[in-house]
DNA sequence: ATCAATAATGCAAGCGCTTACATCAACGGC
DNA sequence: GCCGTTGATGTAAGCGCTTGCATTATTGAT
């Protein structure tokens, strides 16, 4: 009790338990190698010690940081949320802890974010869609960091993912608009600069577009943040086009937040007067009014499969697979059938 | 280019740049303590290796990690993600990096966060509300951990804190709904259980119910978890209660966009039949319709004032203080003037 | 030129842990 | 009882960095 009361390692531990700073390390990493009574005595140490282990000088020693990181590029809303609390649940189950941080949509950002989480010794990264340059994933390599991009799948990419289509998922939304009766369609898109994701969304909607005989270029698309507040202004402009388009599709449920809360402050109801299309069905889908007609995406399974797959590559089981995750359109209230 | 293709460290950009490693350490942490020439020089190595300073080796030399830990109870909602982004870009803007981590509103889970936060090097940790263990509080001492309460204010309390009274805040709105006419309240609380400010709310209705001579026991109170889902359920309940109340005044805004959706299903309109009020001001508050009547939490104020608490504890440049936040009733379409 | 100050750099001791290897004890077959 | 095994534990060498102290270079005053 007349000991100085600071923080106890290993040693601390091993001398009250009476043995070797080695045999208390194994009781922590591999309690099978080490005989029962030991093994007590040990933990009891611990326990009455208060003993956690120092995390930087593991790490040193084992150069395994059993952390994995993930870039996304935004918490704000919670587009990203449901997945990645799914896939931190399976890496939790895996052995493994989470570091996530945004990057804000700025690649240059992100590339920081990436060194960081390197430096910090995760042994794994996900990283989101595959648009980024090549000279980062050679920084990866050198530093023997693998790496999995999710909420993207490319079949045609080197790199492995674990997602869906975007495109395919955006043109089947848009095929039931059309066959709905739409043929003046507007949108409302995430920046595509540097987003494979909101790329793949107009081109699938362009590609509706034409496998139904309609001009892509009649699309009315302009380009956003993906905040509510930008989609709330992009609706606005888009309701001042002459003609008028009948639906606006959205690149996500945000910005069809954001459009449907603008219709109510300029007056025009959905869907009698315009339609409105979201993307990802994420809670606030349901809760907006009307509900919006969206593309599902099953975020939680995404995430698991990312995780799994990712502590596979990690632990050297695997060399990297991508996984395609499908996708369905869910009919809600937002979306009117045109009399024609 | 025929060396081994592995991370370089210290001592390769030493040896590239022909001076010692603690010369290179200099560079990079205390530029100004090395000559310019060298420092180019030293510069020009690190940069053409491609040096990344190993985290966990500098962590462990140096005992000071520039890295605050954040304990949050939910990442699954929007609650907190305003406040936390502020807090983080006020962090970065001091030299310091987050790491977050969400307990799921739960007391053990938050208490083996914390100790691997620590583990992990954090300089000082963020926590939500003050319910905890003493315990906890003796740990984080011995291990020179400061650590700062946000989302709660509480001059009775010995911790430091930078937050608002959930109690006045609730308080206030209260005053504002029996000032309406509102007699039969209902509420729906999150779980009070170790949840000091979801206490604090319910605290604060009945302290306006009893100063404007109501019965405090004739509150309808329903105890939940924080979720859209058990919002709606809480109020389809209150919904069945004879005499029904005019008002529900739920513990946060996801609360309340639960009551909302459930009102639509039930077809009882808001705020004819049924005056409905959140708590915080989220995004969503304004999305919902009708928009929400709430209270506003400046949660970015909060955000970046704990930041620059807690950053000045870490450099022991304050004792911690506790700062008190104000709030706001807002007044939107959700609550509805009683006639008499 | 000379010397004391002062600035720039190098040296080397750790930080707390893991792990290959060495050591030692226990045990069964002869 | 002796020896080869096997299993439990100890020894000590790092992991990559920072930093107090020692050493060397520089500068200005004399």
């Amino acid at each position: 009790m007349g000991k100085t009361r600071s923080a106890p390692t290993l040693n601390d531990v091993a001398k009250a338990a009476g043995v070797s700073t080695a045999t208390v390390s194994r009781c922590l990493n591999s309690p099978d190698r080490v005989i029962e009574a030991t093994r007590q005595r040990v933990m009891q140490a611990v326990e009455s010690l208060g003993y956690t282990p120092n995390f930087a000088a593991r790490v040193m020693a084992a150069k395994r940081s059993f952390t994995i990181g993930a870039i996304i590029p935004t918490m704000d809303n919670a587009i990203f949320a449901r997945g990645l609390q799914a896939f931190q649940d399976q890496l939790h189950e895996n052995g493994y802890t989470l570091l996530v941080s945004s990057s804000a949509y700025d690649p240059e950002a992100e590339r920081e974010q990436i060194r960081t989480l390197v430096a910090r010794g995760a042994d794994g990264l996900l990283l989101i869609g595959h648009a980024r340059d090549a000279e980062i994933y050679e920084y990866l390599e050198r530093h023997q960091v693998p790496s999995l991009v999710a909420w993207s799948y490319d079949p045609e990419a080197q790199r492995p993912s674990v997602g869906f289509s975007n495109k395919d998922a955006m043109c089947e939304l848009a095929q039931s608009v059309i066959a709905a009766g739409h043929r003046r369609i507007a949108m409302i898109s995430g920046n595509t600069q540097g987003n494979d994701r909101a790329k793949g969304r107009v081109e699938g909607v362009r590609r509706a577009m034409v496998d139904n005989g309609l001009d892509a270029n009649t699309l009315a698309l302009i380009e956003t943040d993906y905040e509510i507040e930008q989609g709330a202004e992009a609706f606005r402009q888009l309701m001042a086009f002459v003609p008028r388009p009948t639906v606006v599709m959205c690149g996500n449920d945000v910005l069809a937040a954001g459009a449907l809360r603008e219709a109510g402050r300029l007056g025009i109801s959905v869907p009698e007067q315009v339609s409105v299309t979201g993307f990802d069905d994420i809670e606030l889908a349901e809760i907006v009014s009307p509900a919006l007609t969206t593309v599902h995406v099953p975020h939680r399974e995404m995430g698991r499969k990312a995780a799994r797959e990712l502590t596979a590559m990690v632990e050297g089981k695997s060399e990297g697979r991508s996984i395609c995750i499908g996708t369905k359109v869910v009919n809600r209230c937002s979306l009117a059938e045109l009399a024609g």
